[in-house]
Formats: structure tokens, C-alpha cells, sequence
DNA sequence: CATGAATGAGCGTTCATTCAT
DNA sequence: AATGAATGAACGCTCATTCAT
């Protein structure tokens, strides 16, 4: 988890140096968010943490609200960005793949993540714009999944709400201590393991293989 | 979800009313903590959500903190007091009732649960302390079975604590919404629903029942 | 200018206490606002030159803007008061009185006319709603007057707005470094002097009385 | 109103530049402070209107502060420049010159003159130094014309300082709408009107002529 | 010469806590 | 036991000014 300076492109050299800095402040805020909340994190903690003075703040952002509004939109753009993998998931080495490439992208931005949850668990503005209404797709992909499912005979008639949420949030409880930040975050081989148990524990729960 | 006078018991008439008093505040605090956060409730806030003196609460908690402490306290009691019902999990019935204990418990002090919550997610000891240490039985006796099932041949070999900890949070996802405050809390009957389907995925996932 | 406590009556003994102390806070503030000007004068300044907590000004007033208006409204409640002395203008002794009374009464709250009169300078708002309008009713009477006597052949026929407005300020003028703070406020007889010499210039300019 | 290049004269090329240059930033300075106060009139505020950087203000004045000065010693040097204007006040035709050549010059800088009076208000430094100081020759002129008719007999016996000044707010008065910026500019035959007016005003009062 | 970026000092305001009554 | 009043410490934010380019 190193501070290091984020790449940009495009625009003048003025702009991506601009684009640089926003992105530095909101990592830095992120982390800070990430560990004490946004209001136990003082603008001067920022500031500090960038070694910058208080108010170079303000030059990028027009107040600390709208910092943490940039890296909830920057999460929820992560979130928009996975619906294009969302397509096949009807064979099994395809829902693993698309588990671990999901586990993949929520945990590179782990630190944005825990934020977004900390907020959205506190205020239901941010609950329903930036969670609800990103995840909505996947939660829907997963339904049709079930739905189709158990129209083929494969599985127990269900509510496939919450079937999709059982199965998201076991997807999530996965990764949990990763995403609140007490484990490391996982090698690419244990995710692929954690990837291919989920999935299994989505199809057959913890029974074991009928062959 | 009424605020009524809440029941105590034990010492004398004195005490008793300090009781009352104190979980009066307790309950009223947990409210707001949980609709708001911990750091943007002020203590006007509470007082007036009862009707007292902004410094009347200095006589029955030494600080905001404590009250904070004395909410996550009794929480974690409540965790503490599901152990004794732990012991029967080999039968599908017998884990379907303890499943639906463990909701109606957790369920009836959702407001509570849901400010241990928050808390946790930010503060480490926190986490540690009021969570992870009082859920850690509950998780342990989860691993417990599976791993027994698991020798006898009817899991799958699987990390026990992985398991348990997805287990666990499929359980949570059942009641998110209603721990997080979005809908209601589930009737009995309901309640007795999700607790099969729990038990149901637990142990084969969505798939179909064999018989 | 002593700072004694101000008087005031009616309500409790609490009531009493607070309308005493929001006084005291609103003459501190408008020595102050006098001297320095509204946005120069710090809360800290207020605070201090009572000898109290910044943070206690905020026990009587929500802002320093708040103080600003109080100050304003009272001194426009002030000119409202002046309006029942208004109505014998018609033999020289009685506008004598007149004048001698106005006089009075604006140079008792001196200070407050000199902080509106810094605002109203600067803003719009301040101009119409706590000077303009106030006066008004003082500028029409005047200008009843003149017309009145332009109609009897005793005035040259001349805008009677324009001459409302040049005998007004010429009644400011008169007393002018006593508002401004440059002068002491004028004894009671020299203010009855002033007086006489204001209205005298009313009717005669400065030509020798033709008797 | 309108913003034009300032005619400056003198020195190099480079140095009527500056000149040009100062001149722009006090003009533009000087409606915003008129319009909302110094204190409230940012840096920002002065370099937008003028579409320059901010810190290029700088090159041209060493302080918010001395753009104020600056703008005040020009104020001053206007009312400096009237004195010439003030020896024939005996017979009334030049009298009303007079009057109108002041309306004239006050009024062409009325922006300045606002923000002078802003100050002079506030500011017991600026009030002697730039405007006491400055208009205390027109005051002892008039002072003089007073005392001598009233030797003549023309004039009552009257304090001729306070005369001087009442004479002066009146006039002041018959602009002030125009100076405090509620109204528009008068015309040249307005002036001459007002002048009239004034003048008059000053011999007889409001009586009839006695012819 | 012009400027974008940076910043220290200070602002108005909030709030948990104390204290006299 | 209850409270209204008072307050120090700290907050988010602004702004005149500096400085490297």
C-alpha cells in the first residue's frame, strides 16, 4: 500500500500535474478515511500527510466534502467498470474467472472501498447513489443467473433477491479482512483459490462433490 | 420500535432508576448514533432526543465515549449470551432453530449492532475488542462442525475458517437490509423462512435438493 | 460613553438576565463596528472587550451577522419612534422642539446610527430596508411641510423631495461630529441652539432676519 | 461608466505604461470597493475584473492597503485641485458657477468619493489626512464669505463654522443619491439646476425671494 | 513582466465538558 | 439530581502575500 505518485494522461503537462495532485490528495485522504472516518479526519491530517500546507488543499478540491465526493465517484466508476465482464457467467471456469477478475478490481481499491462502505453505512444519500444504484447491475446479472437456474430444474426455487444477496455477500465476507484492511491483500494464486471456493460454495454450498 | 421505559432490575429503588436512566440513554444515543454516526451526533442531540439537560448526562456517564462504550458493551453481552445455545448444530432442524435464534437476537438490538458496526469498521480496537473476540466463539464452533463434516466425508475439504466466515456473512447479507435500517425488521414467520434457506445454502449452495 | 449595564424590564428574572446581557453584547459590538467597521471587528474583539468567551456570544446571538442585524433593527425601531413627535410642525417653536428632540434622540444612540450608517453606505440591502424605509415617513412630512407653505406664498416654489433632503442633511450636518465621534455629544442647551439654528436656516438661509 | 484605457502623460514609453497600468487597477479597485467595502473586496475580486493574475497586482502596488492609498490621494488631490476655483464668491452668478464647477468635479469622481467617505467613516487616520485636511480650505473659504456679510449685515450673527458645514451637507445632500450610487448622474442641466437650488438655499432658506 | 501555486495567519463557528446554583 | 451558562480547543475555510518559473 505505498504512496506512490499515480499515473495520469491526457491534457496539457499543466493539467496531468493538476490530475496528479487531486489523485494524490484523494489517496491520501482515502487512507485517512479509511482508518479513523471522515469527520475524525481533519483537513490539517490531509494536509500533513501530503506535507503540504492546509489550504494547497483547497487550490484542487473546493472543500473536504468534495474530496470524499471524488473518491466515491472514482469507486463507483470501479464498480460501473466491472458490468462489462458481467456477460458469461453459464459455465463454471467463466464464473471463476469473473469472481476472481471481480475480487481483483475490488480489492486494488480496497482503501476507496472501505470508505465508500464506512459512509454509505451512516448515510443513506450515499447508501442508495453510490452503492445501491452501482451494484444494481451485478445484483440483477446474478438474479437472471438463479432465475434461469432454477427454471432448468438445477436449482431450488428460491428468491433470487436473495440468493443474489447471500451469494454477494459471501463473495464479499471472501475478502472481508483484506477489505477492512487487518489481513494483507491477497497473492494472485490464493485469490484464484478464493475465487474458485466461492463459486462452488455458491453452486453446492459446503457438500461435498457428488461425481 | 418505541421508546419505552426500558426494564431493570436489581438493587435498590435508587438504583434501579440510575439503571433505567442510563439505559434510557444508552437507547436513545444508539439511535442517533446509528441514523448519523458517532462523531456527528452531538450531545444536544441526545439530551434533546430525551428531553434533558445537555449536562444532565454527566451524571449518568463520565463522557459521550462512555456511553459509546456502554452501547458496545452491551452488544457484545448480547453475542456473549448466544453461546449456551450453540451446542446442538448436527441436525438440520436443530441448526435451522439456532439460526433463527441468532436472527431474532441479533434483529432485536439492530440499532445497536448496527452502531457496533460502524465503529468496527473504522476503529481496530473496536474490531478487536467488542467483535472479533465476542463473535470468535461463534465463528470457532462454525469451524467445529465443518470440520467434522468435512472428516466424515460429507463437506468437501475446504478451509474451515474461510467457510465459516462465508457462512457467516451469507447469514449477515440475509439481514442486511433490515440492519442497516432500510427495511423492516422480518416477521417471525419470515424470519424462520430466511433461517431455512440459510441452513439450506450452508449446506448445498443453491443446488437442487438430491433426494 | 460609559459601559453601565442596560436597563430592561418585563419577563422573568432569566429573561431579564439575557435581554441585559444580549444588550450589553449589541453596545460592546456596535462600539466596536463604529470604530473599526463591521468585517474588522473580530468576535474575538467582541468577546474581549466584554471580557467573556468568544464561544459565549454564541449563547445570545447565532452569528456575528445576527448582532449586525439586532444592532440595526433596534436603531431603525428607534427612528419609528420618532414619527408620533411629528405631527406639529407648523409654528417655529414646536419645529424647534422638533428638531431639538431628533437631535436628542439620534445622538442618545449615536453609536448605533454610526454603525448604520457605515452599513448602509456599503450595502444595498442594509440602505433600503433599515434606513431608507425608516426615514421615509420623516422625509414626507418634511415634504408636506414645504409644500404646504410653497402653496401659503411663503417658499419659493422648489422640489419639495430635494428640499426635504437638503434641510435633513443639513440637520445631519449640524450635528456631524458628534455622530462621527471626533466631537463630545452637545450639551443640552447647546443642542437647543443647534436647534434653533437649524430651523431657523430652514426658513431664512443665513440672511439677517428681515423684521 | 464605462472602463476605458486612462489617458496618462509623461515619462517613457514604459513608464506611461505603468502609469496606465496603476490607473486601471485603481479604477477597477475602486468600484469594487465602492460597491461592496475594502474589507470585503478580495484581491481576487480586483484581478478578475481586470483579467489579470493576481499576483500581478503586485507589480503595480506593494499592498491591498496602498491601492486604497492610492485611490485616496487622487481622491484628495481632486478636491485640492477645487481650490483654485474659490475666489470670486461674492455676487450670486458666481457663487452658482462655483457650486456647479464642485458638483462637476465631486460628482466625475464618485466612485473615489464613495470609497473615501467608506473610509472616513471608519478610519479616524483617513478622515483627517485625506478628507478634513483637504477640504478644510473650502470650509474656511466659506467661513470667510459668511463672516464677512455677517459684518456687512447680510447674515444673522451665526457660529460661521457650523454654518460653513450646514451649508456643505446640504450640499452634499442634493447629490448624495448620485454619490451613494441609487441614482444616476445628473445632467449638466440638472446641476445647473441643483446649483441654483443650493445656492439659494444657502442665502434664504426655503422663504420666498423678497423682491 | 506575468503568473499559477503555495501558504501562514487568522477568521467565524461548534461542541464536549465544567461549574455554580 | 438537574441544569443553564460559560468556555477552551479545535474545526473547515479564506485571503493577502510570496516565489519559482
Amino acid at each position: 500500500m505505498l504512496n506512490q505518485p499515480v499515473q495520469v494522461e491526457g491534457g496539457t503537462r499543466r493539467e496531468r500535474r493538476i490530475q496528479r495532485q487531486r489523485a494524490a490528495i484523494m489517496q491520501a485522504a482515502a487512507q485517512l478515511f479509511a482508518r479513523q472516518g471522515y469527520l475524525a479526519t481533519t483537513t490539517k491530517d490531509i494536509a500533513r500527510s501530503l506535507d503540504i500546507g492546509e489550504s494547497t488543499l483547497y487550490g484542487y478540491f473546493s472543500s473536504k466534502q468534495e474530496i470524499l465526493k471524488a473518491i466515491l465517484d472514482q469507486q463507483a466508476g470501479m464498480v460501473d467498470s466491472l458490468l462489462v465482464h458481467l456477460k458469461d457467467l453459464d459455465d463454471r471456469p467463466s464464473m471463476v474467472n469473473m469472481v476472481d477478475l471481480l475480487m481483483e478490481k475490488v480489492l486494488a481499491t480496497a482503501v476507496y472501498n472501505r470508505v465508500a462502505i464506512a459512509e454509505a453505512w451512516i448515510d443513506d444519500e450515499v447508501l442508495q447513489v453510490f452503492v445501491l444504484a452501482r451494484w444494481q447491475p451485478v445484483l440483477e446479472r446474478l438474479q437472471e443467473v438463479i432465475s434461469g437456474r432454477i427454471a432448468a430444474g438445477i436449482f431450488r426455487p428460491i428468491d433470487p433477491r436473495l440468493g443474489a444477496r447471500m451469494i454477494l455477500t459471501a463473495f464479499i465476507g471472501a475478502i472481508l479482512p483484506a477489505l477492512r484492511g487487518i489481513e494483507p491483500l491477497p497473492s494472485p494464486e490464493q485469490r484464484r483459490n478464493l475465487a474458485e471456493t466461492v463459486v462452488e460454495f455458491f453452486g453446492n454450498g459446503l457438500a461435498a462433490r457428488k461425481e
